[in-house]
DNA sequence: TGTATCCGATACGCAACTGTATGGGATACA
DNA sequence: TGTATCCCATACAGTTGCGTATCGGATACA
């Protein structure tokens, strides 16, 4: 799946062309898919010819999960400084009516990684995961990153406003992302002008009423 | 996007041709992707030449547009299918804690297309109309037709049992749905042996919670 | 059964992409 | 500033796929 190049000293000058390669291939990956790109595309777009991608990558495969593995952090890091940014969210509410839910799910989802070229990358690679057994044990791993992060957020805004989660929390956060993917899908299926309020609306009509049947209060 | 070729008298034999190439491309499509897939790959697997395809076909786009709506349409019937037989379901039950609801959806995911071919083509199609605003409204009136089937059988059901949904119906078959795609997805990720069950597993864990939350009783 | 029409096989020219091998300019370091 | 090492550009050979044009066998119909 991703055999790394045999071992280089990964020097400064090395590390700046993979970057930029990768960074090339990430535009050209979001708009024409991994399929309709080659590697020679690639390799201009970045500014270099062929031999500089053979001199840094084995495959366009390997590429792509070098390119993976790096924006995955980078989507992570961006759901962690908002989260972070948001802590405090919920303190000085009390009770379950006051309609603070709509701003908690408006909060998570402008938190989440919105962005078109990102749902792009992230379908190309569910659907790559789809058909490779092989590739599915990392993006499920992926997936379950963001899963146990927003899992945690979930629980404890909850918690903060003197409530619990009346299932499980996972399967709670399951919901949410499933509808968050989906919302961001259509959005760009409908070729929404703007694309941070499209998606929040979208996902504003529902989850709200639904979070709010999940919860309940905490009774000690 | 789809530019039919020009006009020729349909015979049966054409037909016939017709039929064995999408056959054949539906599976290629299906496990390699449509990019992947050569023209010449889909004629041999047809048991055909690249002649018989171009006297069918403009392009690869054409043929898999066709393709589509022929499958959208056997798909749908399925669901039609699996609606009329389960017509009669909820009769005779009469309160919401019953533990009906299960069956509901149980029935209803039964009755979703649940073949792990259809997920993936559907996904490649959802993934092309990402990127392609020209192929967009085509999938969007194919969801269209699932949601509103769907969402009267809900509706319907519901009132079977006196009951009646607290927030627009459509938004509820939206969240099914969604849920539904995402654990048909789930379950190849997963490698899961046995389809069927696995997929109402995922499912039936979080909707029948939720979906009893949203309902409530008509009161006339 | 004869004949007109249809349909798909074959052949051809072309363009794009792949992977490797090699050499020269850039870079690091003394 | 000299030199060893590294990294990427270039050249080469080969493969694959595309679209068209043409021809012969199949099919329909009288």
């Amino acid at each position: 799946m991703g055999e790394t190049i045999s071992e280089v000293p990964a020097t400064a000058r090395r590390q700046r062309t993979r970057e930029r390669l990768m960074d090339a291939a990430h535009k050209l990956f979001a708009s024409q898919g991994v399929h309709a790109v080659s590697i020679e595309a690639i390799a201009e777009a970045a500014g270099y010819t062929r031999g500089a991608f053979y001199s840094n990558f084995a495959s366009k495969n390997e590429l792509f999960f070098a390119m993976m593995r790096r924006e995955i952090e980078v989507q992570l890091d961006r759901l962690r400084a908002a989260i972070a940014r948001n802590s405090d969210l919920g303190t000085g509410r009390a009770t379950l009516e006051s309609g603070f839910l709509a701003e908690v799910i408006q909060e998570i989802f402008s938190a989440l990684p919105d962005d078109r070229t990102w749902t792009l990358i992230h379908s190309e690679f569910e659907l790559l995961a789809l058909r490779d057994p092989a590739a599915a044990p990392e993006f499920l791993a992926n997936e379950a990153l963001f899963r146990t992060e927003l899992s945690e957020v979930l629980v404890a805004t909850a918690a903060t406003l003197g409530l619990r989660f009346r299932i499980d929390p996972l399967l709670v956060t399951d919901l949410v992302l499933a509808q968050g993917k989906q919302a961001m899908r259509e959005m760009i299926l409908r070729g929404a002008e703007d694309p941070a309020i499209a998606t929040h609306d979208i996902v504003l009509k529902t989850m709200p009423a639904v979070l709010q049947q999940l919860l309940e209060p905490i009774e000690p």
